[in-house]
DNA sequence: AAAAATAATTGGAACGTTCCAACTTTGTCA
DNA sequence: TGACAAAGTTGGAACGTTCCAATTATTTTT
């Protein structure tokens, strides 16, 4: 039994047919006639066989593999989790099967993995790019006529497609809603200037700041770490400003909790004393006290979309890069203010 | 340039050796000439050569493909996502590539990912079973000499080895911790009988129990699904008890959420009225109303560990099935009462 | 300086599949 | 019935690598 693995030839033998008769049942060709084949497929799950993909992809001059590479930078990360999930449905009803890693923002990690991921012959590269990515890094690939998407975070000068949030429209929505609810002074927090996330967000807050005949104050934007301490601190730098902001669009969730947790420390509520809006809709945006006024981007369907993106260059043949932007919608809670009724000033 | 890809010969030609040169060097054989291996190199780099892993795990006889499957049932969960995070970790450092696939608990799925998995050659598979499976459903995979490592939920039967957390110890921490707060009517709520966990966590429950020289009372064990819609109902049921009891220990998080739900909707502040105990401390337990007194699992290191096993019995070369039981904690919060100097009656 | 030992290199066969061209069998038509 | 077409089957070459045994180049030993 243990000499070694079952093959066509294995088969063949047993089948009484030529190992070229036992290829044809196995891409289902209508030239072999009915009986043989279901001998063939008989004597398959007899002996057990399994289908060896790496000798048959070697053989096919174009590569086509059927393995599909995706690359986040944070899986622990609900939002990147859920984007997987929704790549992993359309690719496996493609018949594909991903390969999934994860970089944890480690720019090394995220070059070991992708290299590993072309020895293994991927027909195709879906990639949210782990901080400080440069457009150079998938040269490379897009070389070989390995298509690429890049997805949540843009690269801009890459020559590849990209599946992003509409992040300009998503804060305009924000600044629009808080000035429908009063807000003249309202402050942008968070982010790092130098990536294209954050040169898309602020795009949107200028415009809508413009828009609602308020004029752009630059002392209003205070740049910082995009997590909760990154919050925190970039609260406490707005509220010393003179003439100070009645409210906040934060870069994300976590910079909108660390916010309410600086307002608390200075003896304000967020949601009555200040608002605060957010961005991503994260899991603990509907539970937290007070609930997350936020920008709800649906990243399993972001996911669904890259693939199918994916796929489409896949089987095209030549990537034409292509530029997707998704939808956003606001999803008005508490910490913005307007379920109490209450209204700046 | 397109003329296919560049292959060990396309390289031993330019550096004027012979493939069986070039292959060495690939393999950091000691064989090889210094000058030779640096020239061999330049040249490889010089034409963007690019290793092709399938070819050549088709040669060597003793597949070891470096590819390792992982399948989780749930990535949105993240628990699991964790899980995947911490095997990913040891799997990567070892020089394997892992390919995860999300089966969101259908069996059909998990069999379809598994078979797909085995054609490409897979030299080992790490698991979190869909609900149901059967033991039997890895058969082939042992019996082609395949190392199985199943995880979170163990599969009785299964010639697999497995690693879980310590349910038994778990719930019987819970219980002494009730016992020491004075309750004496401790409730089990949630899940589902016919599972592994589930009677894990019974018989935990049933020997602290006795330990504590309280009668064991079947009337308070209430099963139901493990869902924050089953607490609801489970607290409903253990709430028309005679003699009801003054707390209960949930089968996991979600029930014991629903529980305080049902508590609320009963005028009763779990915590104060009632004390509430969960299981696997994910990540609202913490920021929840009251925050959520939990058994803690670490499902990261839960999913190193089982990847080290994976490794170990990969490289032993045959799969001695062996179980690890991870060590769980007592994360004590608000719900069960004890931060507000509370005891039972 | 020749023989022996060691270091480095090499050609060819093999892995399991698919593709191609050639072949055999069966069916159709005049 | 013979010629021809269609249907079904087949052996061998090829894909890119590794392994083995054999060969050649370089040292060491006597």
């Amino acid at each position: 039994m243990a000499k070694g693995r079952v093959t066509v030839v294995d088969i063949a033998e047993a089948a009484g047919v030529s190992k070229s008769t036992v290829s044809l049942v196995l891409q289902g060709s209508s030239l072999v006639k009915g009986a043989t084949r279901a001998k063939v497929l008989e004597v398959m799950s007899e002996l057990g066989y399994v289908y060896n993909r790496g000798a048959a992809n070697l053989r096919q001059t174009n590569a086509s593999s059927s393995i599909i590479g995706v690359v986040v930078n944070d899986l622990t990360n609900n939002f990147f989790a859920e984007l997987a999930v929704g790549v992993d449905m359309v690719v496996q009803s493609a018949g594909f099967v991903q390969f999934l890693s994860n970089t944890s923002e480690s720019i090394d990690r995220q070059r070991e993995v992708i290299s590993s991921m072309r020895e293994h012959g991927i027909s195709g590269l879906l990639v949210s790019p782990a901080r400080a990515t440069e457009a150079a890094d998938f040269k490379p690939l897009v070389a070989a006529g390995i298509p690429v998407v890049v997805v949540v975070r843009s690269l801009p000068g890459a020559k590849v497609s990209s599946v992003v949030a509409d992040n300009a429209n998503g804060v305009a929505m924000a600044v629009r809603h808080l000035v429908s609810l009063g807000h003249r002074r309202i402050a942008f927090l968070g982010g790092f200037p130098d990536t294209a996330v954050f040169d898309e967000r602020m795009q949107g807050y200028r415009t809508a700041i413009k828009a609602s005949g308020i004029e752009f104050d630059q002392k209003l934007v205070v740049p910082g770490p995009p997590s909760r301490a990154g919050g925190i601190d970039a609260i406490g730098r707005a509220l010393m400003i003179d003439d100070r902001p009645t409210a906040a669009v934060c870069f994300n969730d976590a910079v909108a909790f660390g916010a309410c947790d600086g307002l608390r420390a200075r003896r304000m509520e967020p949601g009555q004393d200040f608002a605060v809006v957010g961005f991503d809709d994260v899991i603990e945006a509907r539970s937290a006290v007070p609930a997350l006024t936020t920008i709800s981007v649906d990243p399993q369907a972001m996911g669904r979309r890259a693939a199918q993106l994916l796929l489409k260059q896949i089987s095209a043949g030549k990537a034409e890069p292509e530029s997707v932007v998704t939808a956003v919608r606001l999803v008005v809670r508490e910490s913005c203010g307007a379920k109490n009724g209450r209204t700046a000033a």
